[in-house]
DNA sequence: TGTACATCAGTGAACGCGCGTTCACTGATGTAC
DNA sequence: TGTACATCAGTGAACGCGCGTTCACTGATGTAC
């Protein structure tokens, strides 16, 4: 956005629109969130920035790759919100994993649109080296506190750290399906999904034998 | 179908298509299997049953009067494939409960349309009271599992049944959606949904403090 | 500092397409007599 | 058994709409000189 100039409508804007990339995004964003990911159109986001049905080209294969790059955009969040809770399971890996499955789960109530996109919206997790550097990202932090606590759980015959990181991931997803997203639409619940989740947590990791204090 | 007459084209057809309403929920079903629950259209499924576009309105009143009727069957089948796997926990709740949640998976791997029109295609599950009651139904079943579980369960601090419930739910859901629709795009895991279930179920009702014998 | 020019982001008009929906209609059905 | 008639499932033509995509274009940018 480098220069502006006066509109009949006041608003400012140049034919040069400057930063369109970053606003067909963040267009996507709005519209997913109000029409859902399958209710959003190319011509759509074009729309919504003030801008031409052909310049998105510019930009953009297609809706699909605009919708690709609102998915890897949010995979990188999701590592890092992940990542953050985790804190390399300081100050001992039973909260710190507790923290990582809430953070899940305010992921997908803060940033609907983004777990959408990543989600929801039938883009391959494999459809470009980026996006799929990315999902697997977010999916190392779980398994990296999966094999902490592995470590930790008694021989016995205790599964790998790989599953175990799948079922939080599982059970995680679940629930932010089923309950967290279209609230009016869901089972009436006399938890909320957090409680939810830290309960299926706590009965897991007794399961795995690990020393968990239940409060 | 209640008559019919030799056409051109060698195909018997008549004037009055006989079970229209069947044939359009048949092609709903083959259109949600090949594009998606998101890319079928109502023109879509008259002209797969063979008939005008404006046939359909007989029938129902829009695209998503036609899914929620898809979704209601599909949960009613469902219901109906938890309940017999469950078998009021015989010959034992342990075994039955394992094959419930195999059932589960069964299901979304066998019927992906239905579970797509149940779960991925933006339908409220309260939509019509039919469609809520069937819902209702295929959860009671888990619940009623769910209850037997616990009654069996040391009381320590056990969660509530109805949470249980949930739990189970959840996991199955959360699985079944990242990893057993859309195969070519799911991360490549070194066992099957179905393992990472019972593993996962396994697991949980350990930590329920039940005596689970592992193979 | 000024000017000519190559670049390329965004324009706007146009296209063909399939969709959802309506409408007056047609003709098979089965029922009343 | 035969006939007249009401019913209503399905027709097919028509509509307006928004979408995806293309195209030759325009004009702001910044760079070379």
């Amino acid at each position: 956005m480098s220069w502006s100039r006066d509109e009949p409508g006041g608003r400012r804007r140049g034919y040069h629109h400057g930063n369109l990339r970053e606003a067909l995004i963040q267009a996507a964003l709005n519209l997913i969130a109000e029409k859902g990911a399958g209710g959003f159109s190319f011509a759509d986001a074009a729309r919504s920035a003030g801008v031409s049905p052909a310049a998105p080209y510019r930009h953009f294969r297609d809706r699909d790759a605009l919708l690709a790059d609102v998915a890897e955009r949010g995979f990188t969040l999701f590592a890092k919100r992940l990542s953050e809770a985790w804190d390399d399971g300081r100050p001992d890996p039973f909260v710190a994993f507790e923290r990582t499955g809430q953070a899940y789960l305010a992921f997908a109530r803060e940033e609907p649109s983004h777990y959408s996109a990543m989600f929801e919206a039938g883009i391959d997790r494999n459809a470009t080296p980026d996006l799929r550097r990315a999902s697997d990202d977010a999916f190392a932090v779980l398994r990296r506190a999966a094999e902490t606590l592995c470590a930790v759980a008694p021989e016995g015959n205790r599964p790998p750290a790989l599953m175990v990181a799948l079922h939080i991931w599982s059970l995680a997803h679940g629930i932010a399906s089923l309950f967290t997203r279209n609230e009016a639409g869901s089972r009436t619940m006399p938890m909320t999904p957090e409680d939810l989740l830290e309960a299926g947590v706590l009965v897991y990791l007794q399961g795995l034998g690990l020393p968990v204090n239940r409060s």
